[in-house]
DNA sequence: TAATTATATACTATTGACAGTATATACAAA
DNA sequence: TTTGTATATACTGTCAATAGTATATAATTA
């Protein structure tokens, strides 16, 4: 894989808040949508992009897929992913922000009962 | 200046070889167009796209015009030159051998008299 | 002033990425 | 076995980036 087309893949905004999101842990792919306010369809070809590209895995869970970052992680996303959570610049205040709304997820779900099926909610972290 | 623009700009494998070799000192369109093998109107056209960026700058000598890296030179783009500089891809490889081959360069205009003006030999860093 | 050199821009055709819509799949639950 | 939910894929149209050709510009030299 190219250097090229990880820039590629960063290059789109939404697909480096995605990075930024699985690198912090696993996620669904509605918590991602919900999260990036995406429709479902743009989301689904986004990580299956990354995907092909072996950035990102996925694992079933039910009718559940869980998104996670690919191990190793990508030295070059990492390295990115590093620099730009501490610059400041739109898109790195963004992806600060996604943490934080990622936190708050995470609360919620534990408080909501029945959110999400267990074994998800398990990998995930809310429980 | 968001980081998608510096990204879609070095996920161009020119573009990022001839902001490598920039980084390195300056260079004139001729020695670019020379040094990465392109065609005259292709190597104007990617300059001319990273300066709209602010990422390069110009100044003409006499017909010739010498390109250098915008000070200060963005982190976004310095923090990956360093990091692919010391990685091992075949990318990353090139843009050791581009450094290797500006060397060689200067070397053949320092031994070759008149291959360019003198004011142009000077900012080069041939004599 | 005309010819030459280095470089830039205009124009055109092609291609690749993307969004949106519709539909398919995989699994769970009733 | 039907229904529902979460996700993926197929299909289509649109737009932006790119390459190539031709031409323009800016400065130098004859």
């Amino acid at each position: 894989m190219e250097a090229s087309d990880i820039y590629k893949c960063i290059a789109d905004p939404q697909r480096l808040r995605i990075l930024n999101l699985l690198e912090a842990g696993v996620l669904c792919v509605c918590h991602l949508q919900e999260l990036l306010e995406v429709p479902q369809v743009k989301m689904s070809k986004q990580l299956a992009s990354m995907k092909k590209l072996g950035l990102v895995e996925s694992r079933r869970e039910g009718t559940w897929m869980l998104y996670a970052m690919a191990e190793p992680i990508n030295r070059l996303v990492g390295v990115n992913l590093r620099y730009l959570r501490e610059a400041d610049c739109t898109e790195c205040n963004q992806l600060q922000l996604d943490l934080l709304r990622r936190e708050r997820l995470i609360l919620r779900i534990r408080q909501t009962s029945n959110e999400c099926p267990e074994s998800v909610c398990q990998q995930i972290g809310c429980c």
